[in-house]
DNA sequence: GCAAAAGTGTTTCCGATACACCCATGA
DNA sequence: TCATGGGTGTATCGGAAACACTTTTGC
């Protein structure tokens, strides 16, 4: 079986979010020396190529599927970058030299981003990409081609996503606190937040609901846990 | 001279916004049957195929500044339109059999919205075009391709930041009243505001200035003309 | 009983809304 | 003098922000 042919021109690119804990993750892709090497040249945000009879979204989620196994994800198209240069950097040629089969061609890439609940996450071994991993987006290293400025980018859609509508949960497992999701909030707008006040906002929005489930093996209080509602 | 090569795949087009009195305008062009003749097919967005040393803004750049001489206008890239079978339908084979090198090459197209002051703008023959012309959004007839959805998610785009930024000045003349602002406002957002409060909040955003000038010629009590900070 | 996080109301402040009359001009 | 839009201030409402103590569990 051959490989499906790929449109040399057209790529797209994911920022996937995950929260662990108290941490904000990005999932990042080695770049190896070889198919078959293990030495990591650096590291990108997971992408490829499109398919020639593949739609953008399509791609991006045949991305996400074959690294992570995971369907029906928060999957949102935020910019095309397609700078004259943004694969001409020395860094990124001996990559491109042995990984595309044009590694002149002129590309531009559709950036989406992504929320997945990393407890439902299985890392695969992708076609298209080497290992990939969790890396705190306090810690991100200088990235592949123009994925710093993506990365940079969707971290900002996020932040004003989450400001607007209600899309935390889909980075929390299906049960969890009301703790939980304030730290989240915290940490990706990087504020503190009242307690009593952020309840109430969330009692007003009634997009969540309480389980008649509680915390358990915790060494304080036990909290209540709630799940979205998914209206 | 030979036209410069284009990238077969990949295109821009522009919903271009236009404030005239008392009306909302877009700017489209008419498909004709070849490059000579002048029966129009149907309208479609201003756009063309991205040349292949061009960025993507530059191309939105291009296209404007072809259309209208226009340069250093609002431009904003907000979506990327890239279904299968966006070329598809059967009322667009005409033009595509005429106009493209490639009729059938799969094409993804990066829309950018551009509001634009209509009393500079100076129609143009553009060599990718055929006549343009400004139509009341409330006019707006089936387009070519799937420019209705773009001409609609860029209407969409066009309201949320008209709500969030200031940039109805972008449509009006250097100089404006009050009043055709507040009205520019209402038609875009297609509801009734209060005119002491809508002056007062331009009060506190402190983003406009008055100039020592009046309005002439009008058959009511002359109104203060005002022009925009540009910081 | 102590450490650790859960849970819970009231007051204050500020921006958003509602609302009506006098003014300057051209005809 | 009249018709037309220009220009102005105050009172009210509602959501956002500030703020502290009691409760439940595991050790």
């Amino acid at each position: 079986m051959s490989p499906a042919p790929h449109n040399p021109n057209i790529s797209v690119d994911c920022v996937v979010f995950g929260f662990d804990q108290d941490e904000l993750k990005v999932l990042l892709i080695e770049q190896t020396r070889g198919p078959k090497e293990k030495v990591v040249i650096q590291y990108a945000l997971p992408g490829d190529l499109l398919f020639k009879n593949e739609g953008l979204d399509d791609a991006a989620e045949r991305v996400l599927y074959d690294l992570a196994s995971l369907k029906g994800i928060y999957l949102k198209q935020f910019h095309t970058f397609g700078d004259i240069d943004r694969l001409h950097a020395a860094k990124d040629q001996e990559w491109l030299q042995t990984f595309r089969e044009d590694p002149k061609a002129r590309v531009i890439t559709v950036a989406y981003y992504s929320l997945v609940k990393m407890d439902e996450y299985e890392p695969q071994a992708a076609s298209f990409a080497g290992k990939a991993e969790w890396v705190n987006i306090e810690e991100v290293p200088s990235l592949a081609f123009d994925h710093d400025a993506i990365l940079s980018m969707g971290l900002e859609r996020l932040r004003e996503e989450l400001e607007t509508k209600n899309i935390g949960f889909e980075l929390l497992p299906k049960k969890f606190t009301l703790s939980q999701l304030q730290r989240l909030y915290e940490i990706i707008l990087a504020k503190k937040l009242d307690k009593r006040n952020f309840r109430k906002k969330l009692k007003n929005m009634s997009a969540i609901k309480p389980l008649s489930e509680k915390q358990k093996g915790v060494l304080h209080k036990p909290a209540q846990l709630f799940t979205y509602k998914d209206d």
